[in-house]
This record gives C-alpha cells, sequence and structure tokens, in this order.
DNA sequence: ACCTATGTTGATAC
DNA sequence: GGTATCAACATAGG
C-alpha cells in the first residue's frame, strides 16, 4: 500500500493521537528495520522526550520531539502505523514506541523493509508531489531518456510516486508510460501534474491508492473503466505496468 | 514442491 | 550522470 496517500494519512494518524504524549520506552530490537542504530540506541534518544510535530515528504515520514534529534519513519512495500494497540508487540511489530500513559505508537510491517532512523536525512527528496509547483514540475519531470513512469517515479526528482499512483496519474493525464520523459511538451507536462494531484487528493481522501479510478482494473483480464478496451500489462521502468492501449497512445 | 508475484529503496554495473 | 538490474524481506498463489 504505502504510497504517499498512506503515508499521509499515517502522518495525519500520528498528528492527532501520538503528539504531546511522553515516550516511556521503545522497543529497537530490529536493527535490519532501524539501521544503522544498534539496540537502544532509539530508546536512549528518545525516552522522556514527547513528540511535538509530524511531518512529511513524499513518502517519509518525521516527527519532532521536545528533545533529541527528529525520528524519521518509512513504511517501506508493506509497513503501517498502529497508534494505541490491538497488541503492541505483535509479531510484525518492528519498532514500538510505548507512551507513559499505557499506549503505543508502532510500525507493524510484515516484510520489514520499512525503516526507522533518528534523523533522517531527505536531502535527496524532490518537491512533494501533492504540492510541486507548475514551472517546478516542468523543470524537474521534463527531462531525459528514461520512460516518463520511471521519471515520475525517481523520489529524488518529485517525491511520493509509486508504482500504482504512477498508472493512475498516467491513465487520467492520458500519457503513454513509456513516452521518453524528456520529449513532453509543456502541455503535456502540465496535464500530468494535474492528474497527479488530483489521484493523490482523492486517495488521499478516501483511503489510499487503492482507491483509484484505474487501480481496481489493474489486473490481467482487466479492462479501462473509461472506454472498456482491453488494459495492457508490461514492464516499465522495471515495474509492472498497465495501461489503455486506445487512450494512452502518445 | 517450485515458481512467480507483490505497494519499497538501495547498491551496483554499464 | 543517467539508466537498468538485482537484492533485501516475508508471504500468497498458481
Amino acid at each position: 500500500m504505502p504510497e504517499l496517500p498512506e503515508a499521509e494519512r499515517a502522518r495525519a494518524l500520528i498528528e492527532s493521537r501520538a503528539l504531546g504524549r511522553t515516550v516511556a520506552a521503545v522497543d529497537d530490537g530490529d536493527t535490519w528495520v532501524c539501521r544503522p542504530h544498534g539496540p537502544g540506541e532509539i530508546d536512549a534518544a528518545l525516552s522522556g522526550a514527547t513528540f511535538t510535530a509530524a511531518h512529511r515528504r513524499g513518502k517519509a515520514i518525521w516527527l519532532d520531539a521536545d528533545r533529541g534529534p527528529p525520528l524519521g519513519m518509512h513504511l517501506g512495500m508493506s509497513g503501517r502505523i498502529v497508534v494505541d494497540g490491538p497488541g503492541p508487540g505483535e509479531r510484525w511489530d518492528r519498532f514500538v514506541v510505548h507512551f507513559a500513559d499505557g499506549g503505543s505508537l508502532a510500525l507493524r510491517d510484515m516484510r520489514r523493509l520499512g525503516r526507522v532512523v533518528l534523523d533522517p536525512d531527505l536531502s535527496r527528496l524532490g518537491p512533494d508531489a501533492a504540492d510541486v509547483s507548475r514551472p517546478e514540475f516542468r523543470a524537474r519531470v521534463g527531462l531525459g531518456r528514461a520512460p516518463v513512469k520511471a521519471r515520475i517515479m525517481n523520489q529524488s526528482v518529485i517525491a511520493g510516486v509509486g508504482n500504482l499512483l504512477a498508472d493512475e496519474g498516467l491513465w487520467r493525464a492520458r500519457l503513454s508510460p513509456r513516452r521518453e520523459a524528456g520529449s513532453l511538451s509543456v502541455a503535456e507536462l502540465d496535464r500530468l501534474r494535474r492528474a497527479l494531484r488530483a489521484a493523490t487528493r482523492r486517495a488521499v481522501r478516501l483511503g489510499g491508492v487503492h482507491t483509484g479510478e484505474l487501480v481496481p482494473h489493474r489486473r490481467r483480464g482487466g479492462a479501462c473503466p473509461r472506454c472498456g478496451a482491453p488494459l495492457e500489462r508490461g514492464t516499465v521502468g522495471g515495474r509492472t505496468t498497465y495501461w489503455c492501449p486506445r487512450e494512452q497512445r502518445g
């Protein structure tokens, strides 16, 4: 699930439920998820602190505390944030903040591809895909020989677009995922930005990227929900891609 | 049983 | 530098 919409919902959950609460102890024993920290390092940095703000850029989430470094969190491919149970210490809880009031904040992640780190490095993240301005989008996305789908999924170009949101946005903009990014006209770039922002906002509102219009049809044998043509399936930018061969030619 | 598939990122090689 | 490929993880399904 985790693309920008899921990350934003996780951030909002933390903002509404975890700010102002004091950390009693942290389970940071999964040094794969918490690398490069050793066990106890995050606990030592956060115990006694109170979270004061929850931020997000693209898929990256970070929390400020009233003392100590910010706490960075990334959901990876299968992670989600769970506040106040049920059952902190579930099998898939890879990182748990226990609050002094008895509650908890956990990163629940079966595949352990999520990450928790102190003082996260955000320097290689592009502007957030939901906020990027039109001139900035034109200048950053409309470059290079790579397919436009690979370009918009590059987190240092714009941050937050994953495999599903990319397919959804390209479909809404009626652009072929294979189009060379540098060949897009200004009008096409503007159309793509608009489509991506609309798809993103809608997914945040409705609960996640799976609530898109194209995404539910994104399976073998699926048809375009606008024109009914059988969807094409292939690999673009190394990722499984679905698109409408009738509407998304150019 | 064995193979492929899956929302992520990063390290590597050309 | 930009681009492509593979690996990391753990599970589900044909």
